[in-house]
DNA sequence: ACACAATTCAACCAAACGGTTAAACCAATT
DNA sequence: AATTGGTTTAACCGTTTGGTTGAATTGTGT
């Protein structure tokens, strides 16, 4: 028995949101030319129009597959362990390698926040709800078992999200700096990515250890 | 005798760059209209370039303007004490209040930490390393008091810079989230930014605390 | 009051922008 | 081969955009 092959319109619509994924992560929304978006997909502008939409559909067709593939990483790694600190451990692992589905990510989430959400469809915020369920249960049950102290589960998540999203996004500011201001830099600001997210898990078990045991 | 009263010229540049940090702030560099900036600034587009120069040029003088300010207040508040614990407060409290400049500084720092500082002119650069300094020399003294361990100053910054920028600068989306998907949110999602600033203290100075003493 | 410099203005401009259209092309079925 | 439906195209379009210009207005000094 013979599969039906993935038609054109599903391939097509693939490859726009795969090179708008890029194209908006480095110029944002208003940033972005639609123009540059057919061009990054290799389509003429109206087939963008035809398979996905305007500007705003090709935009929220890409946030809502970024954000769904980062919950689906990051639920994925958690689900992968029982252990409360080896839960928080792989979700602050999946931020610090900036790799793949990330690199769209971080950028493209720090402009919305920027922005307060203007351009956030309500099919990503469910995403975000998972997200922030995958620390919160980690978080409790570490409660629970005694291994960490209550604390505000958002402000961690804000934490974790927040420093590495940023260390992340700013390397080409660091690099730049660091040639003309070398006063100001030195090895710390340039760890790798790994490092940087073993710095923040350390800090943040630390921050959360309950030391009353 | 008679100071001369400040020139017209400076009055209206200064209008202009108040004005143009709101819009900036709101829309981001390419999101914002020369003509939105005229208008925002009451003045006659023409002025605006006359005063300050192209779009560019506004946005130079915001984004370095955003930028001491910011370095200014976190440099005078953590100067006021001595003690290390105490100036790394005084640190985290700016960024938390998120009062007056600093409603600028976050939005516009996000958007160009998402473009890879794209648009970050030199002039800003100083200004980002004063801000390092200051919450690096506290660390330090910290740890030579024995009082912190040995951390990444950098990481701990981004911690700081991270949490409290995302914390406030997302704050419509929450609310907006909230009234949508109630069964995600709940009162932690909601606290004051001076709680969030209090929470960013406790969970910091835990982290960097040297528990070894 | 006058002259000159500084500042602001309304109107204008070419290019860029997001979006549209009818025709051409392609694939599948009979 | 013809038909039909799906897909893509080149060319086009009205509006918006950042920037410019010469005239008008305002400020300053004598």
């Amino acid at each position: 028995m013979h599969i039906a092959a993935k038609s054109q319109h599903d391939t097509t619509a693939d490859t726009i949101i795969d090179a708008a994924s890029e194209v908006f992560a480095d110029k944002g929304y208003e940033g972005a030319r639609v123009d540059e978006l057919a061009r990054a997909a290799g389509v003429n502008k109206a087939t963008l129009y035809y398979q996905i939409g305007d500007k705003e559909a090709v935009y929220h067709a890409v946030i809502t597959r970024v954000l769904a593939r980062t919950a689906d990483e990051v639920c994925a790694a958690v689900a992968e362990v029982d252990e409360c600190e080896e839960k928080i451990r792989r979700f602050i692992n999946i931020f610090a390698r900036n790799a793949g589905n990330m690199r769209y990510a971080a950028p493209i989430m720090l402009r919305e926040v920027a922005s307060g959400g203007r351009n956030l469809p309500e099919s990503a915020i469910a995403e975000m709800g998972r997200l922030l369920g995958a620390l919160g249960e980690a978080l409790r049950e570490g409660e629970r078992s005694g291994l960490f102290r209550p604390v505000n589960e958002f402000m961690v998540h804000m934490m974790i999200v927040g420093s590495l999203m940023l260390y992340s996004a700013n390397e080409p500011i660091r690099r730049r700096n660091a040639e003309r201001h070398p006063e100001i830099y030195n090895e710390q600001h340039f760890i790798s990515n790994e490092e940087a997210g073993e710095q923040v898990t350390d800090l943040v078990l630390a921050a959360i250890a309950n030391n009353k045991q």
